[in-house]
RNA sequence: GUCCCGGUAGCUCAGUUGGAUAGAGCAGCAGAUUUCUAAUCUGCAGGUCGGUGGUUCGAGCCCACCCCGGGACGCCA
């Protein structure tokens, strides 16, 4: 998964450093014609082999004829000064490869430059512009574990491209128009419920009830005219099925007077909408993710624009007429894409291309990132095609601005079939935060029953906070720190359970630096400059001088997953370097000060890749 | 039938443009604690990377075929 994000140079940074030294070492030892050649540097496979190695001896050597080591010592040996002044002596090792160790004084220096507000991130890019679809829920119908994967994938691809200055529009595709819409709604106002005071759950029933009904309907007539039964038969069915066809018939009503915009009907409209939408709200406050009613853009929002995007397509001579019904076709694709019923009506390839050039025209996005159910990839791909075809990526500079579906996979049970309660349904969002929440809050009071526990001496109110964020984290971390495009299993025990590469872990790690910052300022120790002694002062700062290329990496790949690996690995590092390096006792002054330093840097470092996921960093746990 | 995605340790998963002995976590075993928060750390053990063939100095990664699992396939979204 890859879209053509430029990356931006970063030449204060150590590996920018290496490259360009050994590039022009290159062409020194080899002369212009190897000036294309990558040095290849990577971060060391194993700490043994330093802190950097270079790969570029092994396919230069072949070009060349010559054996690796000696291509690697030559290169070596044409170092320019700039190069040999921050390594230590290179070594060449195995079969050709270039190890490389920084001098501790570099990784000193480099660690305090980083020491910023923006902390090494780039955030120079306001003229760059990224639509971000998201949460996508149905009106009438309750969040599922689906829509917790559409929300905070979205909204930290969101949160990832605003921590490195873009302008992000979040676009909320909600479900809010239609004929599914108008079924429930004229059931509700069949059975005379009071809008005003309808709960979700109800909306929820009636929804699938008026669904059923629909389905009944179409299902028992087309087996009737597929097994080619008489008139009679199908005369009979249709008597069978008068209560359904009669609810269809009504739903079309509904749909017609909500089209043309009849005052009470549309009132009614949107007093679903609300109840739907107060609790989409509210559980995205309980997830932190930053969801409001202006980035809602859902189907009804495009509703005019419908006719127009057809128009278009036969305009350009894109859409052909097929069994009555308007398809796109596509070069060495059977699979054509359907933008017009043969009723004349529209459908969702209809609504996602006019949405798609409303995000690219009205919007001006150079990069539109669709977050939804990798089920819908085929369908996305014949969008994004159909876009494509029609010229809607073109810039007013003449780039073209692309178009990315991240596809997620589905929530398991144990089964390992999608997540149902016992009784089959599926499981509501909220149910499932809920539990979440008390799992994280049973484990706070435990722990904060155990004397001298730094939370001990808290009210119960504020460790039911921190056990909210405890389970939250949980919940968000296990589902965004591995491939998002995989189906994963949701066992709550394991994301719970605080040990190994989990959200509450990575809080623990904080919640740890806070502790020693906050007993650091109440003996008025101050951090200052950094040196760096111990293996374990090593490995840490050359953890947190990757978090720039880390948050980069992410984003250009469009993988949350990596913004994880980096936390763990980051307060994997910093619990070792906790475990051999004391900071406030039994150290001089000038070692409790550069450890201190590391403290600080790290603790921001870790909140601010935690806040990109929106996960909450307590200070104490 | 066509197309798409996946298969890596008992389990859950990483593995960047092809690079050194394929890495973590959980579970298992052995250690470390009068602690700056043990929700931690250190070590051990655990693998025909679905299979076969190919490309390459070098393949978990690239190519071909096959096996297994999941998914999508015009008038639902």
């Amino acid at each position: 998964m890859s879209h053509n994000l430029a990356r931006t140079s970063r030449p204060h940074e150590l590996a920018s450093r290496l490259n360009s030294g050994l590039r022009s070492a290159i062409i020194s030892a080899i002369g212009e014609s190897a000036a294309t050649t990558d040095p290849a540097i990577k971060t060391a496979a194993n700490p043994k082999f330093g802190d950097f190695q270079a790969n570029f001896a092994m396919s230069l050597a072949k070009s060349l004829g010559k054996p690796p080591r000696e291509v690697a010592q030559q290169v070596i040996d044409a170092a320019p000064q700039s190069l040999i002044d921050i390594c230590e002596p290179f070594e060449i090792a195995g079969p050709g490869f270039v190890n490389i160790r920084l001098r501790a004084q570099v990784i000193a220096e480099a660690l305090t430059e980083m020491d910023c507000p923006a902390l090494g991130i780039s955030n120079a890019n306001r003229t760059h512009t990224v639509a971000v679809d998201l949460c996508g829920v149905n009106v009438a119908k309750q969040m599922h574990v689906g829509h917790l994967r559409a929300t905070i994938i979205g909204d930290t691809i969101a949160r990832l491209f605003e921590r490195l200055g873009w302008r992000v529009h979040r676009q909320n595709h909600l479900g809010d128009w239609g004929l599914p819409i108008a079924m429930t709604l004229a059931a509700l106002r069949r059975a005379r419920v009071d809008l005003d005071r309808v709960t979700l759950d109800d909306l929820n029933t009636a929804y699938r009830n008026a669904q059923a009904e629909g389905r009944d309907d179409e299902a028992g007539l087309a087996a009737a005219h597929a097994t080619q039964v008489g008139p009679h038969r199908v005369a009979e069915l249709e008597a069978q099925h008068e209560g359904a066809a009669a609810a269809i018939a009504d739903a079309h009503d509904t749909l017609r007077r909500l089209q043309s915009g009849d005052t009470i009907v549309v009132a009614d409209w949107q007093k679903l909408i609300d109840v739907t939408m107060r609790e989409v709200y509210e559980t995205a406050r309980m997830l932190n993710v930053e969801l409001v009613p202006e980035h809602n853009r859902g189907e009804s929002f495009f509703r005019d624009r419908l006719a127009p995007t057809v128009d278009a397509f036969v305009h350009a001579n894109l859409a052909t007429r097929d069994a009555g019904a308007l398809v796109v076709r596509f070069a060495g694709r059977e699979r054509p894409l359907l933008i017009q019923k043969s009723d004349g009506t529209s459908l969702y390839a209809t609504t996602d291309l006019a949405a798609a050039r409303y995000r690219l025209q009205d919007l001006g996005a150079e990069l539109v990132v669709y977050c939804v159910d990798a089920r819908q990839r085929d369908h996305f791909k014949d969008v994004f095609d159909a876009v494509q075809l029609i010229g809607w990526t073109k810039r007013p500079d003449a780039t073209h601005a692309t178009l990315v579906h991240v596809p997620f996979g589905a929530v398991l049970g144990a089964d390992k079939r999608p997540l149902k309660t016992r009784s089959g349904e599926n499981f509501t969002l909220k149910a499932l935060l809920d539990e979440a929440i008390a799992r994280g809050r049973r484990e706070v009071h435990a722990r904060a029953a155990i004397p001298d526990s730094p939370t001990s001496s808290m009210s119960s109110a504020e460790l039911d906070a921190i056990g909210q964020a405890v389970g939250i984290a949980a919940i968000k971390y296990a589902d965004l720190s591995s491939d998002v495009g995989r189906d994963y299993v949701f066992d709550l025990d394991r994301m719970v359970s605080f040990e190994g590469d989990t959200g509450p872990y990575a809080q623990y790690a904080h919640a740890r630096i806070a502790g020693i910052l906050a007993k650091a300022a109440a003996a008025n120790a101050v951090s200052g400059a950094i040196t760096i002694d111990t293996p374990e002062e090593r490995a840490l700062a050359l953890n947190l001088l990757r978090y720039p290329g880390a948050i980069e990496d992410a984003a250009s790949q469009l993988a949350p997953n990596r913004i994880a690996a980096f936390i763990y690995e980051l307060a994997n590092t910093f619990n070792a370097f906790y475990q051999a390096c004391p900071v406030l006792r039994g150290v001089d002054e000038s070692t409790r000060a550069s450890r201190l330093h590391l403290c600080e840097l790290t603790r921001r470092v870790l909140a601010d890749a935690l806040s990109i996921m929106a996960i909450a960093a307590p200070s104490r746990m």
